[in-house]
DNA sequence: TGTATTTAATGACATAAGTCAAGTCGCAGC
DNA sequence: GCTGCGACTTGACTTATGTCATTAAATACA
């Protein structure tokens, strides 16, 4: 059962540059919550708060909106060693925005805000990784951007096959679509032009 | 002389919801450089390192790539209060993709990531006041990237109005539609077609 | 294995946005 | 007060992308 946990511990500590102790790892096996998601599940409901942050020990998913013509755009795909959640939903407790699904079944480590608080963030290698995390995240939502306002459809994609070309295999294409910003069609026919 | 560094401090304070001691206001004093630069000039340019963070304490700035075609698109564009540099370049000391060009004459209080890291960070106030900051740019981010693959340009530019409605008095209108990811022309249509 | 559901491809057409060129306006700098 | 440049608008046209409808293929699952 333990072992769940362990790809949490090789993730805080790669990203941390820091060991965690034995005992430190107990204060994260003691509020963390392993928890199932089916595929096609809810983890978050527009309109609720993002109660949990979830660390995916397996599994993918979605964060997405629905607009008024029922489309749905793709915000995030989330894959193993990511964590899930809506990060102002969560941090400010306030109704969010988005869904968040399952893709395929999922297995989650998942703790409340005010559990890190008190217990996690204590530990230097938590927040040190936060801070990587935070930077990564930082520098990764500027490139994608830079993309979204200079880019083509057709660049967007290449840059998305180059960066996470496993993301290919995984997720279906209209998936893929959405989380470029364009129609299901247009990035099929884009994939047909391209195979010259 | 000092009066620049008020800007500075009041900033720190308010985003910190800490005060800062007349002791840590001289560290700040001590390290933080006061910099002008003319209107068109260049705060940083694209493959160099952005060996500078700057607090802007009056004018304004864009940060912009070129493509291929020559075409400029404009990723930032910074006033009063904020931060100016590129996030990448500056912490992880590589070559920058973008070009930071004042807009306006500006006043700023610069400094080396070395010095910030051994002076400033130190100061509970201002590491305080980067966790506000960070948290602020993700959800901001995540906004903008889900305006950018939901929307369409006549609505990306209503939200900027409401957003930032200072921004239209401010920049000229080729810049807001650049930052936009629109041509001036396009930009120019939907504003005309809004008047209804 | 057969059947239902999801996903992908494609054609025909509509709409959004970009491009190029021309012309106007306003203003900064000589 | 000129002058020239930059900013904005507008028209004509092109290109990219979206929409709708249909069919085919893949997949799930009973």
């Amino acid at each position: 059962m333990t072992s769940n946990f362990e790809a949490l511990f090789d993730y805080v500590q790669k990203l941390s540059g820091k060991i965690l102790s034995a005992e430190e790892k107990q204060v994260f096996i003691a509020h963390f919550k392993p928890k199932k998601l089916r595929k096609r599940q809810y983890f978050l409901q527009e309109g609720d708060i993002c109660k949990y942050t979830g660390f995916i020990v397996k599994g993918s998913a979605r964060t997405f909106t629905v607009d008024e013509k029922g489309h749905e755009h793709i915000l995030k795909l989330s894959v193993e060693n990511w964590w899930l959640n809506d990060f102002e939903s969560f941090y400010q407790l306030t109704p969010s925005r988005f869904n968040i699904q399952a893709l395929e079944d999922m297995e989650i480590l998942q703790i409340t805000n005010a559990l890190v608080d008190e217990f996690i963030k204590p530990i230097p290698a938590f927040s040190a990784m936060q801070n990587v995390i935070s930077q990564n995240y930082t520098i990764a939502a500027q490139k994608r951007m830079q993309s979204a306002i200079s880019h083509s459809g057709e660049e967007r994609f290449q840059e998305l096959v180059n960066q996470y070309p496993h993301f290919l295999q995984r997720f279906p294409q209209n998936m893929i679509a959405s989380y470029l910003g364009l129609s299901p069609e247009t990035l099929s026919r884009i994939r047909k032009n391209s195979l010259k």
